[in-house]
DNA sequence: TATATAGTGGACCGGTCGTTACAGAATATC
DNA sequence: GATATTCTGTAACGACCGGTCCACTATATA
């Protein structure tokens, strides 16, 4: 018995994911989040028990439909040998979309990572883990492309590839440039391996 | 006549500077600066106008007293060959200084730049200045450690060396495994570079 | 000694923060 | 219709923020 919720619980997590998306944890007020949600004060507190739980969903979104979908064409066993260069250059399309699209924020996990609440232990699990995905996708992709070259010259290159699109997030709202800059090197650095490979 | 200033304007800033350098700006609140500087309230607003005013002090203290000095050794129409990997090297023990070392909380200006702050147009003038003097630094250190190197070879290592260096300081207190790996990976890049060069 | 400046401590301002509480209206099941 | 649950307002809480103001003390010069 009683009144059924009348929202959308996906639809609300996801307003809120795009406000901690652009604005970090700390910088996102309970009113933005009413605002972008549509739900009042009490709704949120009702359904989410408090800012921070409101954030964790939203995490949770954001792996779910944002980053997972992007590595997938590194996931599995077989990966497309082109498929490490269109990673680079979909990042680079996001990352440079005019300021619209919501990827041009960056990295949700990066940008909340700023302030104190990447002190929070979970948070930091997460983005650790985050990048290990990272690092294997990009391993997977190296291999698929540069199938002749050394192990070792791969390692290395997959290094270098992931260190600089970790940078390219953690810096596109900072210095943009530096960011786009950061993927063209890379896959720079992955170009300039080709011809010795083949 | 009146009384003569009693505590030493330079001693003050760098310890605000500290403040800045751990917190960052936003979470630096006038009471730290008190508490580091010795100061009181009034007496901070006396000589420094603002908290925004000390900032920009203790900027000017950090790039003084911190960043050109361990640029000096790649500064200068003679660089010595080794330089590029000593720098990088005392760039990793400096980050991985256990805590304790204030330069384990990575670059004053990148952990000012997650909030708000970096919005501000001095700000982000100031740090695209520092990026770009580490990069020309950078491109002379490679140049003198691989002067064999053709010239876009040397360009790209040049931009990927820069990247991964600002990228580290970048993550730090984010991921400090993940900058001291970059770094680790930029000296494996350069490496990497020698044997074909000689 | 008179006076101008440097310093302290504390009260206070308006504002924002996350969170809690509560009254009342809407809507579901029994 | 009774009742349980979900909503919406709105007010208030205690804490912190940067900044201002003021009365007071200390120390220098003229």
């Amino acid at each position: 018995m009683g009144r059924t919720q009348a929202f959308d619980r996906d639809t609300a997590v996801r307003a809120a994911r795009a406000v901690f998306w652009q604005s970090g944890y700390e910088d996102a007020s309970v009113p933005d989040l009413e605002r972008a949600t549509g739900l009042s004060r009490s709704s949120i507190y009702n359904a989410f028990g408090s800012k921070r739980g409101l954030f964790d969903e939203a995490v949770q979104s954001y792996l779910d439909e944002v980053v997972r979908p992007r590595l997938r064409p590194l996931e599995g066993a077989q990966v497309e040998p082109g498929a490490i260069i269109g990673y680079l250059d979909g990042l680079r399309e996001a990352l440079a979309g005019a300021g619209s699209a919501p990827a041009a924020n960056g990295c949700l996990l990066i940008n909340a990572a700023g302030a104190p609440i990447a002190h929070d232990a979970e948070v930091a699990r997460v983005i650790a883990a985050y990048r290990d995905e990272l690092r294997a996708a990009v391993g997977r992709g190296i291999g698929a492309h540069l199938p002749a070259a050394p192990e070792a010259e791969r390692d290395r290159l997959a290094d270098a590839v992931t260190g600089l699109v970790v940078a390219a997030f953690a810096l596109v709202r900072i210095a943009p440039e530096e960011a786009s800059r950061g993927l063209l090197t890379a896959r720079g650095l992955i170009d300039s391996f080709r011809p010795q490979a083949r």
